[in-house]
RNA sequence: GCUUCCAUGGCGGAAUUGGUAGACGCGGCAGACUCAAAAUCUGCUUCUAGCAAUAGAGUUCCGGUUCAAGUCCGGAUGGAAGCACCA
């Protein structure tokens, strides 16, 4: 076994010791490449497996790029700011830093000790404050230009507690800590309005190379929805209030509004009499926390609050209620309800039986032979569908027309002055000859069938209604001989209706029969609608769009989910804000001069009474500057705040003057390659790319997409495959015992030979067996005296295939199937007694990315003594890897039955009879006619006999 | 419930994008070396039948398109991640 510790030691010494990494961000000779990890938090538990995962991918295509000519940039730092250390600070009464500086030396130490080319002089800390300056320099911009605001916005507010709560710390309305209620309230709050750049943001993802799942995250947390706002006007009263809606084409249909318990006119609005009820609702909406608002299969609840609002399309005064079901923070705290076509809206009519009015009916289109015939009359038919259950068992009444063999359920018109209730009777007696009939109920909705009737040749277009009924006896009389012959009955199992009926509207029918009631989503043509009448849904938006924009009462609108970003938090460990509060109730943002403002040390780094740590900072918190007096604000900024922007500093870390030089970005920006973990698909990856896009904006970024191509690594599981972690730390793997154990090479050949980088693979320590013995069956092969300076054409192909195999692979990230063409390549060798010495310095270039140590150890042997680093890459010859000849299949009807050798350009031909020699196929081809021979030149002959 | 993605030997995973399924590694079996073991080297290893040539089955299941499907289309089942009353 090759001595992995003291090679690995010497070349980690060496690449210190003569700053081999270190990049010189002013040369712009050569072309860039700014390869870039999601750098870590600090935690006291260092390193873990997934870290070298990412790191050890971009380290890869960093080293391989440095060959290949590029100035490569691979920074790494630290996001120091966070809650551990805060932790740490309040239980021990020392300042987090010293915590967060030992956490960052095990991380510097294992990091190095796994041999990444990270550059160190480029390092950055988000808590330090040579960096955080310019954090609070850019919130200083962001806060200029009207981004950062300081508003108005509901929180989680313990009383006891006395502070602000996240989500995550509220469960069942009470204090994860002290199980205190927690209520809903309005508080001032610093926030960022990221909603501005929503369509820029939604722009941007399409030029971007990143994994479309993440992409779609995005859009969805951005949630762009395009309909129409409306104003509706409350009966009584001059005030009026805006809903937002997707579908204004269903106005008409709107029998009743809802508002959010928390909208402003709620308290104006309501009626003496309900005003004890409304103020009972809202005390339970704001003790419930945001999660149990949004449980699932919850069910409705609301209050009428006594107003009635005016729907501008028909005039008609509708009833107003409140709801949690409608949510403060989206569109503008209020919607119109259509129940007849929204799903919520229908469940909750449904509740407070609230009249139900159709706007939009199915409109079936006969195809094929129903398809409607030009130039024939359409006649226009009232029917009835009538739904028939057995009277004991689960079946239904159908009747199968014998000349079409059609199966349907019983369907007839309805007569002048018969009632749908009566006609159905009336037809299933005549069809079937059942007269114990009783008919439940008529289905909520109508909807049309257009088709062409054969036997009368005439276009149809019927009015369907549907009724539910069953037999209480199988009571029958004689049908007619008529009937008769044309069909017979038939009671079909409900589980086999939908395959068995014929006609795309009974099928419909049996559907809304067998599930539960509920609202119509789809598209048709509008009813009931006035002047949207006989329109479909997106015609009708169009429609609906113009009037209201006419009539002053409505207009398009754009909403996006996307709301504020809380930008504050009661905490210590973050970015103090540059924020003076002034006597005089103004906002004085501090002076460049006066940046950073650092955060100061505390003899109690615990908050009280809901107020920040930094409140204890008495002195600190007073602020008299050149005569202006006020207090600061004690509140930090978000843990997600530095590592926004962390990437543009790493290419200028040292500049006091502006956060990076404008040259050295224009020339280094976007990041070509970002790798890290998928839990930051939305949050930090969100942030990112608005920061930059505002400094984009503002003419201080040079790219309005930070990161070019994107790729998260998938997660490294225990060896059963459970998640590693806390919950089961048993089954963490330490990455240091392996470099210890293994070394760090065989610790980067083995994750990146697991599987592809984005998959979650489990841990095998076989497997890291594996890689250690492939790596010393490179080096034994290396001291074996089998390299020559003369040439060996057995490994010519092969050596040229490895190249181009490798050098692909790296650049795609499939460095599982790049590792196993070394493989293949080292397991060809072996069988040689001859290695050319070109190969051999060719294969180790091949292996340096992957595995550094060894290879810088196996360049020294091949008698060169300088870093293989800047050596250059490897190049391949195309034309020594393209075979002349090569083995295909012939196969008979699709059955490979023979190989054979032909010429990579033989003709077709020539193919053909090759393939119609081989023993196996005559055998096969024996006694059956040969229908066609289908040959591909160079891939395949198939034979088809019959 | 919605969105996105996935399903291949005993295991991790390959498959030129529709053209010989199972590359490479792990594990297993056998042989060589050795007094012996380890290490190493060399074979074999999807399943069933057969000494073998070979035949049959086979990429979660059902169906479709095609001369040809792991790959494309439709449906089902199972799994992963994210979102979740978004009007």
């Amino acid at each position: 076994m090759y001595n992995f510790k003291t090679i690995e030691e010497k070349w980690r010494k060496f690449w210190e010791k003569n700053n081999t990494f270190y990049t010189d961000v002013w040369d712009f000779s050569k072309p860039k490449f700014y390869a870039l990890d999601m750098f870590p938090y600090p935690s006291g538990v260092g390193l873990h497996a997934g870290h070298a995962e990412g790191y050890t991918a971009t380290d890869i295509v960093s080293r391989m790029k440095r060959m290949q000519g590029y100035n490569v940039l691979h920074p790494m730092g630290y996001d120091s700011f966070g809650l551990p250390a805060e932790q740490y600070a309040v239980n021990t009464g020392n300042h987090p830093n010293g915590f967060t500086q030992k956490n960052i030396e095990t991380f510097s130490k294992q990091l190095k000790c796994i041999g990444f080319d990270y550059d160190w002089s480029k390092t950055l800390q988000t808590s330090d404050p040579k960096f955080y300056k310019w954090t609070q320099w850019i919130f200083k911009k962001l806060y200029e230009d009207g981004y950062a605001k300081y508003i108005d916005m509901p929180v989680n507010w313990c009383e006891e507690l006395g502070t602000v709560l996240s989500n995550d710390e509220v469960i069942d309305g009470k204090s994860e800590r002290g199980g205190f209620p927690v209520v809903r309230r309005n508080m001032k709050q610093w926030v960022i309005d990221q909603a501005i750049f929503a369509e820029k943001l939604l722009e941007g993802l399409n030029e971007i190379d990143w994994p479309e799942s993440t992409k779609e995250m995005q859009r969805n947390w951005i949630g762009k929805s395009t309909g129409a706002q409306v104003t509706f006007k409350i009966k009584d009263s001059d005030r009026e209030f805006t809903v937002f809606t997707t579908r204004p084409d269903t106005l008409f249909g709107a029998t009743y509004c809802v508002m959010a318990p928390e909208h402003e006119l709620v308290d104006i609005i309501t009626i003496d009499e309900k005003k004890d009820e409304v103020v009972e609702y809202k005390r339970k909406c704001q003790s419930k926390s945001d999660l149990e608002r949004t449980e699932l299969n919850k069910e409705k609840t609301g209050v009428f609050i006594g107003a009635f609002a005016i729907n501008p399309v028909n005039n008609k005064e509708i009833p107003i209620y409140i709801s949690d079901y409608v949510l403060a923070s989206y569109g503008t705290g209020a919607i119109m309800a259509v129940p007849a076509h929204d799903e919520r809206d229908y469940e909750f009519a449904k509740k407070f039986d609230i009249p139900i009015t159709q706007v939009l009916a199915k409109n079936i289109i006969g195809s094929g032979e129903s398809a409607i015939r030009e130039n024939m009359p359409i006649t226009e038919r009232e029917v009835v569908i009538a739904v028939i259950k057995h009277p004991t068992e689960d079946k239904y009444l159908c009747v199968n027309n014998k000349k079409f063999n059609w199966t349907n359920f019983v369907m007839g018109g309805i007569e002048d002055n018969e009632t749908v209730f009566d006609a159905s009777i009336r037809e299933v007696k005549e069809e079937s000859g059942y007269t114990d009939i009783t008919i439940e109920k008529e289905l909520e909705f109508i909807y049309f069938d257009n088709f062409y009737q054969a036997q009368k040749e005439v276009n149809r277009h019927i009015t369907c209604h549907t009724v539910v009924g069953k037999l209480n006896s199988l009571n029958q009389v004689e049908v007619s001989e008529e009937e008769k012959s044309i069909a017979d009955i038939e009671w079909i199992d409900s589980c086999d209706l939908i395959n068995i009926l014929t006609n795309e509207a009974h099928k419909y029918d049996a559907e809304r029969v067998l599930n539960k009631d509920s609202a119509y989503v789809l598209d048709g043509v509008h009813i009931n609608s006035s002047f949207l009448d006989g329109l479909n849904k997106d015609d009708a938006i169009q429609k609906m769009i113009e009037w209201l924009e006419e009539n002053h009462c409505g207009e398009k609108k754009v909403n996006y989910k996307m709301r504020e970003w809380i930008f504050a938090r009661q905490r210590y460990w973050g970015e103090p804000m540059p924020v003076v509060y002034l006597e005089d109730g103004n906002i004085h943002i501090l002076d460049d001069e006066e940046l950073p403002l650092v955060l100061p040390e505390l003899d109690d780094y615990r908050g009280h009474n809901g107020k920040a740590p930094l409140e204890n900072a008495k002195e600190w918190t007073y602020y008299n500057v050149n005569g202006i007096k006020g207090r600061r604000e004690t509140s930090t900024m978000p843990g997600s705040a530095g590592s926004s922007w962390y990437f543009l500093r790493y290419i200028d870390p040292e500049n006091d003057k502006e956060f990076a030089n404008q040259e050295l970005l224009k020339h280094w920006l976007p990041v070509d390659l970002y790798i890290g973990g998928p839990e930051h698909a939305v949050g930090h990856l969100m942030y990112s790319r608005i920061w930059n896009r505002f400094l984009y904006d503002k003419g201080l970024s040079p790219v309005k997409e930070p990161f070019k191509k994107l790729v998260h690594q998938g997660m490294i599981l225990g060896a059963n495959g459970i998640k590693m972690g806390k919950r089961y730390p048993e089954y963490a793997i330490d990455p240091l015992d392996i470099v210890r154990d293994y070394g760090a090479d065989t610790l980067r050949l083995y994750e990146m030979f697991m599987g592809p980088l984005e998959a979650s693979k489990p841990w095998s320590q076989q497997g890291v067996e594996g890689a250690q013995k492939f790596l010393d069956r490179i080096y034994r092969l290396y001291e074996s005296g089998k390299i020559s300076n003369n040439e060996n054409s057995n490994l010519e192909k092969i050596y040229h295939q490895t190249v181009k195999k490798v050098t692909d692979d790296f650049e795609s990230l499939n460095f599982n199937t790049a590792i196993s063409q070394m493989m293949i390549f080292i397991n060809a060798v072996y069988k040689e007694d001859n290695f050319p010495k070109d190969y051999a310095e060719g294969f180790v270039k091949l292996l340096n990315p992957v595995s550094p140590h060894i290879a810088e150890e196996l360049w020294e042997m091949l008698g060169h003594n300088d870093t293989i680093a800047f050596e250059s890459w490897p190049s391949y010859d195309n034309s020594k890897i393209i075979e002349d000849e090569k083995e295909i299949a012939v196969q008979v009807n699709g059955k490979v039955r023979a190989t054979i050798n032909v010429l990579v350009n033989e003709d077709e031909e020539s193919m053909k009879e090759k393939a119609l020699k081989c023993d196996n196929v005559i055998k096969h081809i024996d006694g059956k006619e040969v229908v066609k021979v289908i040959v591909i030149k160079g891939k395949i002959v198939n034979i088809v006999v019959k």
